[in-house]
DNA sequence: TTGAAAGCGCTAACAC
DNA sequence: GTGTTAGCGCTTTCAA
């Protein structure tokens, strides 16, 4: 079943149906009707493989993600998704699942299945994937870590915003002594954070001893084992701030266990505002960072370079604003026990 | 950059180069090694859309879910593109939202695309489905839903198993009145569970009024209303099972709410065991269905239909059991207020 | 064992 | 406005 069938049952050359199909202005109503009749009836759809090869373009854009079990992704793989079927993109999903391996294998299927471009939205590795990448003059888009080149866009997240809502939040209900949950050490992203909540406890005049940034790897169990490490300081904090949604979770999980009642006894804010914030017990206060927002960014940046005849040669930057959302887990701090 | 480039550059025939790329055993050693030196350095990679138009398999299998923003889906979608990635397949994911227009819009692409084979995970609109890719001979596979027509499998989960344990275990801790919050009505997989439920009920011997089966859609939000529901009774229920864990989720969020402690006041067990239960407070006991077990399952079910010469004439059956997992929020059954 | 050439399904240039 | 045809990058006969 291909266009030939199609022409021969229509009665016009294949080249009419092509037209058709493409919705060429010049096509004869009449002939494209019979056209239609003909696709319709016979049930035909048009091979992409072919048109790809000779058009070139795809229309597929590979998305990299670290994990899609980690519950930051999927709201970013929705939104992308919603966006790539209207402007009729397919999208070539992959985890990295914090591998080398698995990364440059996805690097190479997508080079394979002609990707027009690929947005990277891990946590780390992101220098090796442009490694492999930079030179297919393939347009990218990064989260933050991208270098200034051409057909290179980075999407820069406002940490500071956020962050400084968060702590002057904290501030206001009395917590001095209040605690960070970093992401994994030396992540860009995460160095980020930490940076903005440095600088927004100074700004508070709140210090910010070193055992009170803990890594929380970004991950459930992350979290679990940072606030281990943070409850059994001589003096514990009474707030803690998360690099991520899911180190809080497991955070205040680990306080659950070892009976600190949140927000009561300790206030917890979270980062991301992923979906799940709204329904852990109790309700996360958490930092947005819209992931549909970042989605769309995303995808339009990539778009955009697609489009673009000649290239930034320093390629281009959007940004993402970070905002505060006020749930359950905070509570004014008062001297326990 | 195309074979032909490679041809020059290694001095053979683009023959050579296309045989040696598929490891055909009859190329001298000498000329191969030329090829792939060639292709090293060129930093060539074969163009799969164009190998797909000749050979006719694209090495591509559709995934259809309901959407990747329920922790149910990611172990699957996991899962499945981890081996997809073993067996050289690429994934085309797609989530339906509940939406028609979504899913025959998916449909759509997946035939334009080529898929050799689809997997459908949803809730809901499978017949509908069907209905647009039972005439393409496109191995498919279903949970439980699938008809019984070549080319077709299922994957049959033994709900029985895990629920009959489920309800033994709380019927051994001295809870008589069990609510059942089910899926959407209608839905076959749900209807399977509720059956399950009162058969094991029947065996214990314990009674089942109508008003302790409620719906919970399967979301959160379901099993918010869903327990506010079965919290407005006039006899409350002492345990509820729910059809899976994110209608358990909601319920145990609503018991919050309520000011209902969990296990104290109310055992809630899930159904799926999905990665999320072990973390909620308190964590979750569930009924397992691996979800890994259930990606392999499909991946190699389309694989054996692409592979098998001619198809079974009814389709082919798998089976997945299912198992309770004890966490901790059941505890025994103590008369209240 | 290797090469020449046909053709996969489609688009686009060109001729009519 | 429509048809003919070359060719996208590859695999696979077929002949040498």
């Amino acid at each position: 079943m291909d266009i030939r069938d199609i022409a021969k049952h229509a009665k016009v050359s294949i080249a009419t149906v092509s037209r058709t199909i493409n919705r060429v202005p010049t096509v004869d109503p009449a002939l494209a009707k019979r056209v239609w009749k003909a696709i319709d009836e016979l049930g035909y759809y048009p091979n992409t493989q072919a048109r790809t090869l000779v058009s070139g373009k795809s229309r597929i854009f590979g998305l990299i993600i670290s994990d899609v079990t980690n519950p930051f992704f999927p709201g970013i793989v929705q939104a992308f998704e919603e966006i790539a079927i209207q402007y009729d993109y397919e999208i070539l999903l992959t985890s990295t699942v914090y591998d080398q391996q698995r990364m440059e294998n996805a690097v190479r299927r997508m080079i394979e299945r002609q990707v027009d471009g690929v947005a990277i939205v891990t946590f780390g590795m992101e220098e090796a994937l442009l490694e492999h990448l930079r030179f297919r003059k393939l347009p990218l888009v990064f989260i933050d870590v991208g270098p200034p080149l051409p057909l290179v866009s980075n999407i820069r997240i406002q940490y500071q915003i956020g962050i400084r809502q968060a702590v002057q939040h904290l501030a206001s209900l009395g917590h001095r002594r209040i605690a960070f949950v970093s992401g994994p050490p030396g992540l860009k992203s995460g160095d980020a954070r930490i940076l903005a909540f440095q600088n927004a406890m100074a700004e508070k005049n709140l210090e910010v001893p070193g055992a009170m940034i803990v890594s929380g790897h970004h991950s459930i169990e992350g979290g679990l084992a940072a606030f281990e490490q943070l409850a059994a300081l001589p003096e514990r904090p009474s707030a803690v701030m998360c690099s991520n949604d899911i180190s809080a979770i497991g955070v205040m999980r680990k306080a659950y266990e070892l009976g600190i009642q949140v927000p009561r006894d300790l206030s917890v804010i979270g980062f991301d505002d992923i979906r799940l914030a709204q329904f852990v017990i109790p309700p996360l206060t958490s930092i947005r960072m819209s992931q549909s927002e970042l989605a769309r960014l995303a995808f339009h940046a990539l778009l955009a370079d697609v489009e673009r005849a000649t290239p930034q040669p320093k390629g281009t930057e959007y940004f993402l604003t970070t905002e505060l959302v006020l749930r359950n887990s905070t509570a004014p701090f008062e001297s326990q026990t």
